[in-house]
RNA sequence: GGGCUGGUAGCUCAAUGGUAGAGCAGCGGCCUUUUAAGCCGUUGGUUCUCGGUUCGAGUCCGAGCCAGCCCA
């Protein structure tokens, strides 16, 4: 019975209110005006847009009648596209047809079976099963066309009346763009060369009630695009091409480090003492504990307790939640990596990172060259992934782009010349925080080919580990690419008395912010340790060219809609 | 948070302050190998919201909402 209420989930529930439906209690509900009664196997709850309800089980006849007399505001049945596709839905029922089928089997997938048909493993007059969302209908009269896509691609279909019959072509022309159906048929080729199956049968699968975008321009509102995502994918082909392309890049690290010997595991979400970073959380509330939590800003501190307990190679691939602001770079949760490996470095993880970098293109993208596109197709960018990546002494770097003698002058002087950069500065800036403003501002944007900036001044990273050769700065390196910070790697903290000094000055004296369950956990000894976390999210951007971290996210946030 | 740009039919877009339009989609008709099919006809609007100026506002002004870009 609960299926009754799926199939016919075009209906909405007045006011934005959700019902509740009891297992076991009657309700009447409503599809294309006509009202029907029906009976709950399990409890469920039916909320605003699609839902399928009016009312609740034993309520009164007279209750429910009332309820009737509002206005629809779920969906919009005053748009006569909508009105239209309702008919054609009746039509097809009046015809003995159900709209919303359980299940159809196909044997192939569209674009599989055009490809295999185009590469000659399947002959003309194979019988295929396929199905998919009509993407096209072309009129020939007696005879018609359509597109059937599936997640593998796009087949043609021909059907001919004379082949199907009176009836069942009248039913076809009951069928509107964006609805899903099934066909059997076999493959051909048509006149003008394209692999199509001819219908001997097919069956209606699922009904689209509104009309998908436009089949040429596809859709272009970005609001829309964000906020109603499977309309994007379903129109443009290549936002579908970077998230399937997104799967692929996940799916290769975790290969990667799997042939490496490294143990994937999953970490709380929710921490009474969110660590690891230097960022605001969101706050959430436990009721039956009583206690609020915080969603997770970093991963660091459950990993580093794992190789307490002796998992030397450890990573996990998930998401973190940042309560700041939003931009092209900016999501409030995005995808990290961090990994860990005992008996490693700062080294240890710079290779790492070259060798899963490049395996990740090579297996998604084929290459180690990356070239980024502006909307006329025309390269604007070219990234150069070839090993080995360069690798350079911040100082270094700091002198070779903007003066050998950048730290030989004077503090004013340095300051100066920042300001004369154009890299803005706040009044109380110490002197290594303009340094590291200009290197923000005007050397980062130019770091497109990968670059290892290691040996970072230590005030930049209190909580690191200091390099033996230069005390003054930590091993440490930022891996810059595309112009962004896309990885940092440590060599880690492992002695418990540093740490606990680091901490407790970073907690400023407040007790609560000091996770002393992970102090403990070092105080039992943690290995030395190489440790890499990956912006997953600005990865994928630098992989797949694009200049907005919305469109590597498939749901961005955004404000929600009043 | 600040600045700039935008919001018009289901989609993509037009419209000097003067009758809100086109293409696609939809609907009706013709067409049995089309593919952005084609041809003929046709329906469709709270111009984001509220207020103001004006004889008259999609357009000008003010406030708000949402989005994008830039900045913080």
């Amino acid at each position: 019975m609960e299926r009754m209420v799926n199939r016919d989930a075009a209906f909405e529930v007045r006011d934005g209110q959700g019902l509740r439906l009891a297992s076991g209690k009657r309700a009447r509900f409503i599809h294309s005006h006509r009202i029907h009664t029906g009976t709950f196997s399990t409890s469920c709850w039916w909320l605003g847009w699609g839902g399928g309800l009016l009312a609740e089980g034993n309520m009164l006849a007279e209750e429910t009648a009332n309820l009737f007399d509002e206005p629809a505001m779920g969906m919009d049945e005053t748009n006569a596209l909508i009105r239209q596709r309702l008919a054609n839905l009746e039509a097809m029922r009046a015809r003995g047809c159900d709209p919303f089928r359980n299940k159809f089997t196909p044997d192939i997938g569209c674009g599989e079976a055009r490809a295999a048909f185009e590469a000659g493993r399947l002959p003309e007059g194979h019988p295929v099963a396929v199905a998919g969302r009509i993407t096209a209908h072309r009129d020939m009269g007696k005879s018609q066309f359509m597109d059937l896509k599936d997640q593998s691609g796009r087949i043609q279909i021909y059907v001919q009346k004379k082949a199907i019959g009176d009836e069942a072509f009248e039913l076809f022309k009951q069928l509107d763009l964006a609805d899903f159906i099934g066909v059997r048929g076999t493959l051909f080729r048509t006149r003008t060369g394209e692999p199509t199956v001819k219908v001997g049968e097919f069956v209606p699968l699922a009904k689209a009630l509104r009309p998908p975008p436009a089949k040429w321009h596809g859709l272009e509102d970005t609001e829309i695009r964000y906020r109603q995502r499977y309309l994007d994918l379903m129109a443009n082909d290549e936002v579908r091409e970077v998230f399937l392309k997104r799967s692929a890049i996940v799916r290769e690290i975790r290969r990667y480090l799997e042939g490496l010997g490294y143990v994937e595991v999953e970490t709380p979400m929710m921490q009474a003492i969110p660590g690891g970073a230097a960022a605001r959380p969101f706050v959430t509330h436990h009721n039956a504990l009583g206690c609020d939590f915080y969603l997770r800003i970093a991963l660091e501190l459950y990993l580093k307790r794992l190789l307490v307990g002796g998992f030397d190679r450890v990573f996990e691939l998930g998401r973190n939640f940042r309560n700041e602001g939003i931009s092209r770079r900016h999501n409030p949760e995005f995808t990290m990596l961090e990994a860990y490996q005992a008996y490693g470095d700062y080294e240890t993880m710079m290779e790492l990172l070259e060798g899963l970098v490049c395996h990740v293109a090579q297996q998604v993208l084929g290459g180690l060259v990356i070239e980024h596109r502006n909307a006329e197709g025309v390269v604007v960018r070219t990234i150069n992934l070839r090993r080995p990546w360069k690798r350079i002494r911040y100082k270094d770097l700091i002198r070779e782009r903007v003066g050998e003698d950048w730290f030989d002058v004077s503090p004013e002087e340095r300051r100066r010349r920042a300001e004369a950069m154009g890299a803005e500065l706040g009044d109380a800036f110490e002197d290594f925080e303009v340094t590291q403003a200009v290197f923000e501002k005007k050397i980062e944007p130019t770091l497109i080919d990968p670059v290892f900036v290691t040996h970072v001044p230590k005030e930049l990273i209190p909580l690191a580990k200091l390099s033996p050769d230069d005390p003054d700065t930590v091993e440490v390196f930022e891996c810059c690419i595309n112009g962004q910070e896309i990885a940092p790697g440590y060599t880690e903290q492992n002695n418990p008395i540093e740490q606990r000094e680091r901490l407790e000055h970073q907690a400023g004296g407040e007790q609560q912010k000091l996770d002393e369950d992970f102090l403990i956990a070092l105080e039992h000894g943690m290995p030395p340790a190489g440790g890499i976390g990956i912006g997953i999210d600005r990865l994928c951007m630098m992989l797949l060219g694009q200049e907005s971290i919305r469109d590597v996210i498939l749901f961005p946030q955004l404000r929600p809609k009043s």
